[in-house]
DNA sequence: TAAAATCACTTGTATATACAAGTTATTATT
DNA sequence: AATAATAACTTGTATATACAAGTGATTTTA
């Protein structure tokens, strides 16, 4: 199935660049080739270098010294669940386990969301799920995942287990999340996050209420996550 | 005191947008003009307006759709600790009191911190002070500042009370915050934190403990914040 | 020899231009 | 009147160019 998108060259040198600092091929402590030696490498011009650059400096990769060059920070350490990329890619997909708690349904919104939902939302009606995700066997996640009902045949059929609810909706229905906003607490564990986190009550517990932005104009997909953060912290660039 | 240094005209265009924005000339969910509008209206060219508008796009400020136009989404509710400046822009001076609990000092510094040394910061030491912060006259945030003790002269005597701890560097020192990396942890009140917030032992409490970068190459400052997020969230966009 | 000036590099800012591609209102067609 | 094509907008991508400004090594000067 081929999308028939045509890949942004800016884009192609970010992911090349990226999977390099990954790959190591571009070590953590070194300058990276000068932005006139990047051009040259991928036959594009130094603004379009220059945009792949600063999207890299965004996500921590590398640090930028006007007069010096570009220093190679490495791959942003820690569970970077506050990245657009999500928890799979951050952490590494191998360590990364997901147990479905819910599987995907149709249901009506819950009414204790944070987010006001536009009137249309309201009336699709949501797809609902439940998803507990450990790190290294260790439950780490718990998140509730909620969709618009809005034209995703067979959604509720898929397999999700191990695999990447974005990569889906990309693959399968060309949604492509574009960033998104959240709030963020500490609240004590109830009895829901006691039971699969194996903590006791009112332990403390992280708690992060997303609505996530998409190629859709006004399609949100609504998350919230909880996280145990006793062994593995959360991990932020700003 | 003039700091000689020359604004760049994308600053400008950003910094009178977002005035724009925060002021309601610019009102929620109208279009801003066009780029090519506001190149007439600022003198300058389309890549500069963009520049000046990606940065309003990541900061969620405006939401931009190929074909319509940018989107005016207001001021980023919430508490943007995340965000870039600090919590003092975010939520707007006049609803923030800061009191000092530990005036600025010259310390070794905690070895149980976090993030890792140089030998060149270990053997400067650290200027140590603690703040508490209030919204609407409820402590929120209890922070902890570390800052490597490199030629700020009289900074331990300046005062504090009220002013942005950025700005002063900035102002005095020319020293501009370009960015940083955060942890972000769930964990129960201890002593301190349950005399500053007045709450209970273990009561959940929010915890950042961060290393913002600045325009001197290696000189970073560290800080921790504790947040009582039980009426105040915290909000970042990703 | 030590300090100052220069040069060659780096990234930062800005212009001018062109075309691709998505959206919306208008116009022409059926 | 409903539909299709078009035109006029919008943002997205990309090039080519120029100069400013910070860094570090080299060369010149005192």
């Amino acid at each position: 199935m081929a999308t028939g998108h045509k890949i942004p060259s800016y884009r192609v040198v970010y992911e090349t660049i990226r999977k390099h600092i990954q790959d190591e091929v571009y070590k953590q402590g070194t300058l990276l080739p000068s932005e006139h030696d990047l051009c040259v490498l991928y036959h594009v011009t130094r603004p379009t270098v220059r945009k792949a650059l600063d999207a890299l400096v965004n996500e921590g990769y590398i640090k930028k010294h006007q007069g010096k060059g570009s220093i190679v920070m490495g791959i942003p350490k820690g569970i970077g669940i506050l990245s657009i990329t999500g928890t799979t890619s951050a952490i590494g997909q191998d360590f990364l386990k997901t147990k479905i708690i819910v599987k995907p349904e149709i249901r009506t919104w819950k009414n204790a969301f944070i987010f006001k939902l536009t009137e249309r939302e309201k009336e699709l009606g949501c797809i609902y799920m439940e998803r507990l995700r450990y790190v290294n066997s260790n439950p780490v996640f718990y998140d509730i995942t909620m969709i618009p009902n809005l034209n995703l045949p067979r959604f509720t059929s898929r397999s999700f287990e191990n695999k990447s609810l974005f990569d889906i909706l990309r693959k399968h229905y060309q949604i492509e999340i574009k960033g998104g906003a959240q709030q963020i607490l500490a609240r004590g564990a109830d009895k829901t996050l006691q039971k699969y986190f194996g903590v006791k009550k009112g332990h403390p517990v992280l708690q992060l209420n997303r609505r996530i932005e998409t190629n859709r104009i006004d399609f949100y997909l609504y998350s919230q996550v909880f996280c145990n953060t006793d062994e593995y912290v959360l991990y932020g660039r700003f």
